[in-house]
DNA sequence: CTGTTTGTTATAGTTTTTCTATAACAAACA
DNA sequence: TGTTTGTTATAGAAAAACTATAACAAACAG
């Protein structure tokens, strides 16, 4: 898997990394049972800090997104097609989404333009969407 | 306008101020013309620094969303009626929605369901929508 | 003109976060 | 037994977040 960082951007490494991941296995990159790189290797291959990977990796692991565990590295243990999250996941992330669409909204995007831009986006991850808007 | 700021959340107070201003824009709570309190009035309200508040409104300032003049304070010069926004900035709005899909979707939330949420807090918003999905 | 209100800028300090650097430890397994 | 991997410990540098004071500057009411 190649990743690129913006090193100088300002959203954080660990961030950016833990953010590439999930939309590795969102986008069906990844799928439970694979591995990520060992934490030294893919720090040497980033050009950072080993612990800036832990970082990423640990909050994966908190996520319920991989399994962490010597000698076999991290393993990606959810995915698209494993079945619905823990209680509590949804809503939190409604929360999340929530601010989001009320800055598109504030800005003036047409609501109409979001759900077509949303829809294709869930269209494009292998998953798919059963539903489909409609004018 | 109520506002009320998680202290010990890890997201940082300017930031949060800055998505309770967006959000009530979206809500339409707060119109083009609105006044937001003086920066030294509502830092005492909610107890924290002048400067904090500052950063916010200067954030909103540079999104767009709020005129910031002497005497005449910060004022809501962009709502989800004022029209489209400038050019580029739905495409990087769709960046960022995008892992926050991707999030959604690698923890195994079903699509069908996401777009649900999504289409129930954009008509939550008086703006509503033209897109309604169907089943 | 005077005084008040408001944003703006400057300076400085503390705390927390981010990132790096080294090293040692511990479990798993060939 | 040795290698690979995550884990933990320490330490430090740089940046971000937040606070505290103070002064400056424009706008406007009186």
């Amino acid at each position: 898997m190649i990743l690129t960082l913006e090193v100088d951007g300002d959203v954080p490494l660990y961030q950016q990394l833990r953010d590439r991941v999930v939309e590795a296995i969102a986008d069906g990159r990844l799928h439970v049972g694979d591995s990520l790189p060992a934490t030294r290797q893919l720090a040497a291959d980033l050009g950072i800090n080993m612990h800036t990977v832990n970082k990423a990796y640990d909050l994966l692991r908190r996520e319920g997104l991989i399994r962490l565990a010597r000698r076999t590295g991290a393993v990606v243990i959810r995915d698209a097609f494993t079945g619905p999250p823990p209680a509590g996941v949804a809503d939190e992330w409604e929360e999340r989404v929530r601010t989001l669409l009320a800055e598109a909204v504030a800005k003036g995007l047409d609501p109409s333009d979001v759900t077509r831009r949303v829809q294709r986006i869930l269209d494009g991850f292998p998953a798919g969407s059963s539903v489909r808007p409609t004018t």
